[in-house]
DNA sequence: ATTTATGCAAATCCTTTGCAAATCT
DNA sequence: AGATTTGCAAAGGATTTGCATAAAT
């Protein structure tokens, strides 16, 4: 039942370790464990956090693993460079999230409690577009991002914060 | 020649200063010599700018009119309440614009010569009203940027900014 | 054996704060 | 006079850096 002739190479996905492993590679850099734990831990769930809340988690899984918070700061940057995550400022604080494997979108961001809820739009990359070509800029990327209240936070009363940041 | 009998009276936009002042007296804050200056030397010119850019022009204009750093924050944090002003962060810097008596825009940004262009598109309101219905979220708010490289700048061989952090 | 990366503590950058003195109303 | 604001210097928070030691090739 097993074939064994040889099907056309297809692009896959490879996992982010693995990803970030070539990356270091083609940079002359090394693989420690310390980068390894870190983007272990990063893409082991989907959510945004800054360099406090990875140190934060690090800590609380095998505690053996201790990674230095210096060390954090620039492995993020590493992972930022190789592709693998997203660097965003959101009201003042400085954000990542998966970018690599991860499709294409934009946030709201609740002012009550402070979730960011993805969307993607294709009528926005439409804007994007016409915009960049009546100014001719070239266009390399964008970032939109709707504030206000969530559906839950409607009903709830809670004090909306200042946003000056976004 | 002179019509002395008089008109319905049209909601005239005030001046900046005077906008300012009828903030600071609702509030019970004072007219001071330093906040004064400051919202003068804000709407002399269009230009974003940061803190340190306005403490520089402060510093450069009228030598006599000394305005400390901390006065600046501080005046900077009230134009904005008093929606005089927006705040941004753009690449890591928190900046400025006008926002009161300027029409509703969003930013091209080049990452060669760092310059924002303005531009408004009424699409983008129709989006942004559509994703909100969409996910039953109340919108209050947006912030648009699209980043690449000016017309200008694509002749010109210059580096592009990293730009992680818009 | 070499070279790169880590951890620590110190340094930096930007912004905020406490408080006495100066300035408004 | 009484209250608010200012300027200063010190404190904060987040991030970066220099350097000796540890770890990877």
């Amino acid at each position: 039942m097993t074939q064994t002739y040889s099907l056309p190479q297809v692009q896959v996905a490879l996992p982010p370790l693995e990803r970030f492993e070539e990356y270091l590679q083609s940079r002359k850099m090394r693989s420690t464990r310390q980068r390894r734990v870190i983007v272990e831990e990063v893409f082991s769930n989907h959510d945004h956090f800054d360099a406090d809340d990875l140190l934060d988690q690090l800590r609380q899984s095998k505690s053996d693993e201790k990674v230095s918070r210096s060390t954090v700061y620039r492995t993020l940057d590493d992972l930022v460079d190789a592709g693998l995550l997203r660097k965003m400022t959101l009201n003042g604080r400085t954000v990542f999230e998966h970018d690599y494997g991860y499709p294409q979108h934009d946030h709201l961001y609740c002012q009550k409690c402070e979730q960011l809820i993805e969307f993607h739009s294709n009528e926005l990359e439409a804007i994007r577009a016409a915009v960049g070509r009546e100014h001719n800029f070239r266009v390399t990327g964008h970032r939109f991002i709707i504030t206000g209240i969530c559906s839950e936070c409607q009903v709830a009363r809670r004090p909306v914060r200042p946003l000056d940041l976004i």
